[in-house]
DNA sequence: GCGACAG
DNA sequence: ATCTTGTCGC
């Protein structure tokens, strides 16, 4: 199956990219839709070449039970739009779906580098991927773009507490290694918000980012064979 | 008007 | 994100 769902091409006016967004938030489920148990999870990452004119996406399956590489793929295209917060998924959507498609066979789940629905329009890049792939997703970010968390975080590995936007939770702060920043973790499609953190934990061995995402940030920042 | 602002 | 060596801390 091909993924090439209309995104807008960048013409200076974030207004419509905005627009869309909150069209698109309206179809995310945060209901569990994956399967159980999962057989392959994927993370997802974006990276630049050559001063910024390349993007270059990184997709990595994994067995889930195992967490053995099944597949891993590169792809790169010519950057099209410029950075711009709230935003970043039109950047580097394009080329993270074209990562998807060269993959062997789609994950059970997957893991983009960036946030879910932790974003001022409960759009981000893990959860536009959900909704144009259809696929269960959740965001895995290293940093706050919206919301606050209200407790303080306990510095024991897997801790969590609620990430949140006025009253309303749009995700989780997640302590995935002891002594370095907490993840911010927000369910992306298909996924529920209790079920988020738990399910990348799941995945966390003994670095900050766990696994799929590590694996493919090493890949698309060509940082897996230096 | 001012400051913030995923990657 | 990217440009980059040494350095502080668990």
């Amino acid at each position: 199956m091909d993924h090439k769902p209309d995104l807008p091409e960048w013409h200076g006016n974030g207004d419509a990219m905005r627009a869309l967004q909150i069209e698109l938030a309206r179809q995310v489920s945060l209901r569990d839709g994956f399967a159980k148990p999962l057989r392959t999870v994927a993370g997802f990452d974006v990276g630049f070449e050559e001063a910024g004119s390349i993007t270059r996406a990184a997709a990595v399956l994994l067995d889930a039970s195992t967490l053995a590489v099944i597949d891993q793929q590169v792809a790169c295209l010519p950057t099209r739009m410029p950075y711009i917060p709230g935003l970043l998924s039109f950047r580097e959507l394009p080329a993270l779906l074209e990562a998807l498609n060269m993959l062997s066979s789609p994950p059970d789940l997957a893991f983009v580098d960036g946030h879910g629905i932790a974003h001022p329009r409960r759009l981000g890049i893990a959860a536009h991927f959900g909704v144009v792939t259809g696929l269960p997703s959740i965001g895995v970010g290293k940093s706050i773009h919206v919301g606050e968390a209200r407790q303080a975080l306990h510095g024991m590995r897997g801790a969590f507490t609620p990430l949140r936007d006025g009253r309303e939770q749009i995700g989780w702060l997640l302590r995935s290694k002891p002594g370095c920043l907490p993840l911010v973790i927000s369910p992306g499609h298909k996924v529920a918000m209790a079920s988020a953190a738990e399910l990348v934990m799941r995945f966390v061995t003994t670095y900050r980012l766990p696994e799929p995402t590590r694996l493919a940030d090493r890949l698309a920042s060509r940082r897996d064979s230096q």
